[in-house]
DNA sequence: ACCCGACGGCGTCAGTCGCA
DNA sequence: TGCGACTGACGCCGTCGGGT
């Protein structure tokens, strides 16, 4: 996370960023993801009796002591000797059966002013007043979770790109509704619905797995319009559809970065069960010794 | 069956920001 | 400085569930 988040769900831009985290393991951890600046970890983890192996997620926090959830009980994995490194101690590794394990603490070359004191008070300003784009956000929580915007591309690309069968892909085509056949003896065929066939300039082909590509309109003649006022009108078309999908994916990335918030809420919820457990515990051993 | 409010998705506009 | 990307705001439309 950027920044940490109000309770009106909106983001502090001012938060301190998290340091870098740095996960690692001595045996047991067979596999990380980490990208830098991110606190949302995924491990994967060799189950105890088998071959499959275990999803990890996590969200590390910065300043914060962190919780590390597992789908399955990892307790017999996570022996003597395995080492996670983050960069806050006390942290703990929780599993569905309530299972708590201390995280070893190793000091990390991540420094704490590496993110707080290269910031002009201009850059500061300029973050107390707009809230980092979702994709922003969304890239600095998981990395790679949200898919890079999809390029405009030239015909000639197109063409090149669609000798590998991808999408998009820019022709002409009349409008109405087309299907596409592939493998042999057209046994795969597929529909695509137009929209916007009806406007000049444009129209949207939506492939069956929801993908779509822009299709320019034909015009009477048979030529793309162009020309004084088509071309103005033909600019516009292609703002407007542009922008159409513009709005479509920053939706996207929206739900996406609210579904984050509430993992993470659900993290935090358990994170903080675990620690009033293990506070619980540890005053009634305390108790108990006492009155010995 | 009909009405109505809530809800979600979409398209568009307008404004801002970052970059070449 | 122009342009593209991004996103909040607004209005419209379809769906769904509950009330009558």
């Amino acid at each position: 996370m950027d920044g940490m988040v109000d309770e009106n769900g909106t983001v502090d831009p001012l938060a301190p960023s998290p340091p870098p985290v740095a996960i690692s393991s001595v045996g047991v951890v067979t596999q990380q993801q980490l990208v830098a600046s991110t606190n949302i970890v995924h491990l994967t983890l060799p189950a105890s009796n088998n071959h499959a192996q275990t999803q990890v997620q996590s969200v590390i926090q910065p300043n914060q002591q962190s919780v590390i959830q597992t789908a399955a009980n990892i307790q017999p994995v996570l022996g003597k000797g395995n080492v996670i490194l983050v960069s806050k101690p006390n942290s703990v590794i929780q599993t569905p059966q309530g299972s708590l394990h201390a995280l070893q603490v190793v000091e990390t070359t991540a420094s704490d002013d590496s993110y707080s004191d290269d910031e002009s008070p201009k850059k500061r300003r300029d973050l107390l007043t707009r809230r980092p784009s979702y994709r922003k956000i969304l890239n600095d929580l998981g990395g790679g979770e949200i898919a890079e915007p999809k390029v405009e591309q030239t015909s000639s690309e197109a063409d090149s790109e669609l000798s590998s069968h991808s999408i998009p892909y820019h022709t002409v085509i009349p409008a109405g509704a087309i299907q596409i056949s592939s493998g042999e003896g057209g046994q795969s065929i597929h529909t695509l619905s137009m929209t916007n066939s009806g406007t000049a300039g444009a129209a949207i082909v939506q492939y069956a797995q929801g993908q779509e590509f822009f299709v320019p309109v034909m015009a009477q003649s048979g030529n793309i319009t162009s020309g004084g006022g088509e071309d103005q009108a033909r600019k516009r078309e292609m703002r407007l559809l542009k922008n159409r999908e513009a709005a479509r994916e920053c939706r996207r990335k929206k739900k996406e970065y609210i579904k984050c918030l509430e993992n993470r809420v659900a993290v935090l919820e358990n994170q903080n069960k675990a620690l009033i457990d293990e506070l619980k515990s540890l005053k009634e051993l305390y108790c108990k010794q006492k009155t010995e």
